[in-house]
DNA sequence: CTGAAAGCGCTAACAT
DNA sequence: ATGTTAGCGCTTTCAG
């Protein structure tokens, strides 16, 4: 068995004391015989840092704790790798945790992250008590949610423009001629799901329309289709705003082969986040596009830089997505 | 700015020795009297334990090294969720890497995950080299592949039965009378991909049938779609065993969109993976069952039981699953 | 530029 | 059961 090999063996072999041999992997100045000398030794002998030590005394981890709630709903699997991706090439790396479930489990499962000395946490679809907000802020720990906004706008946040991406859909519904329009909404808790829901509704009266009837998806598949059925049947309506993709994808599935409707001739469906999925032909979808590439690389940037203890920072991020037009609803008439 | 609270300051403020409340918060004994003056002072001070400190002493980081290389098919988001949940349970934390690249992209990320002290490695759905496998061996580090089986069968793994798996697939092909067989694999350089290849081969052969073709898939959508079209249009085939959902989505998609065949009364369409798409009707997907919360658990089970020394465990863990008959395949003819 | 020495916050003998 | 002591492996003053 290899016994763990220290920096103090390879300063032996290589004839040094061991604090020039932390001085070249941590990049601090050496002249090129030490760093020659120390890199050879370390190389004989399969030396590496052993990075917990180095965080003990740092006191920085070079770890972001990632806390997601959703990852059947396709757009977090896919932030996830974006962040992997961006956060392993600023030389971070990311400690992750599902929380699928109330504040208080969410609460739980943050604390062992401040336990484990992360040096930010990024809070993908989850809400944090005011209560574990504090005592990041106490421990000095930047918090960024993603995708997620939150009623303070005083927490850094970064989301995609809700507001405006609902308005767009009511906009394009009402142009392209539909005239019973319902909504099935993010869940009403969160705030992602509110603006969208809000945005609509505004968007549907400036364009001299109405919304016919709004129900709380909750973010559930199950929850929706059953929500679009009762809109279909309740309220004949003939076209569905659905707050995300992941719940429009079961709208579509419940409304085809369950009801035997067509999408678009019977109703229309628009979802919202664009997932890789919504292009598949099974789906085709309208959708409100959310730049994920764009959303992950904000939210990386202002982690790190309030990590680097940056003050001046604004805290709210908002990115614009566009509107996605494809076979769930009918083409826009032209004009004349 | 709150200055971090140590055992220090709450050995002073309990009136006990600072190892006294080490002790308290490991879970060695102490009299309820110094319990409960522990506990308030930690209380009061806002003090919790610093796992840094912790692993450097005790060597083990109760952090397991997860390795993955596609989150794009959702066989591997849920295979996460249940080791997220799975792991927390056993008080374990997962350090995320998504490794969609060569052997040495790998190992790069592998050797980081040993610099950080990991008490044990999932390679899920990736190879390692080697060399790190050697090296994690000395480092007496353990690693096991899910999902991922290997030629040296000493490797601690846990799959399928995926020779068996395939077996199945052709055996029911052939009993519901189709007669043009084809399969589009996952990547051939996977054990997994080859046996559920090598597995459908013999199949199909036992029940006196045999392969009209068979083309690499890559696991990649686009390849597979391609390698469909092609099937269909130059062997003429009425079924095809895709070697996994995900491409088998891709592979009907482009059967009935873009080719406008009819699944199932043009070809036939079986996949591998039963995860939770292939149940939707758009998809309605005949496909072997891999049992991912069973795979889950016998995978940290085997890590668990090798990071706590034990010696003679088989190495080996191969999971039965079952054929799940949907309609991307007529159903099977009624016995006599 | 380099070595010696002092810890980071904690656990684990070892005494008491 | 509890306090004392000695580190875990490294970074970081501080002299030289």
């Amino acid at each position: 068995m290899n016994r763990k090999v220290t920096s103090l063996d390879v300063a032996a072999r290589a004839g040094v004391s061991q604090s020039a041999v932390s001085r070249v992997f941590s990049g601090a100045s050496a002249s090129q015989r030490t760093v020659d000398a120390v890199r050879e030794a370390a190389d004989h002998l399969g030396y590496r840092p052993n990075v917990v030590a180095r965080s003990l005394i740092t006191g920085r981890s070079k770890i972001i704790g990632l806390v997601v709630a959703y990852l059947d709903n396709a757009f977090y699997p896919d932030a996830l790798e974006r962040f992997s991706n961006e956060l392993q090439a600023q030389g971070y790396h990311i400690l992750i945790f599902m929380a699928h479930g109330t504040t208080s489990d969410i609460d739980r499962v943050v604390a062992d992250l401040l336990d484990h000395q992360v040096d930010g946490i990024i809070a993908a679809s989850v809400g944090l008590s005011d209560a574990l907000t504090d005592r990041c802020r106490g421990l000095n720990i930047p918090v960024v949610l993603f995708n997620r906004g939150d009623a303070d706008p005083s927490l850094p946040q970064v989301t995609s423009a809700n507001f405006a991406g609902g308005q767009k859909v009511a906009k394009y519904l009402v142009q392209a001629g539909y005239q019973r329009i319902a909504h099935i909404s993010g869940w009403s808790g969160s705030k992602t799901g509110q603006d969208r829901a809000e945005g609509f509704a505004d968007g549907l009266v400036k364009a001299g329309s109405q919304l016919i009837a709004q129900v709380d998806g909750m973010y559930k598949r199950e929850v929706a289709a059953a929500a679009a059925q009762d809109l279909v049947q309740t309220y004949a309506v003939d076209a569905i705003f659905v707050g995300n993709d992941h719940m429009a994808f079961a709208v579509l599935d419940h409304l085809r082969f369950e009801m035997g409707l067509s999408v678009p001739d019977d109703v229309a469906i628009v979802g919202y986040d664009d997932v890789p999925m919504a292009a598949w032909s099974a789906f085709d979808l309208t959708t409100v596009r959310q730049p994920s590439g764009r959303m992950v690389q904000a939210t990386v940037y202002m982690l790190l830089a309030l990590i680097e203890g940056e003050e001046n920072l604004a805290p709210k991020h908002e990115i614009d997505g566009e509107l996605i037009i494809r076979g769930s609803t009918r083409a826009l008439e032209q004009e004349a």
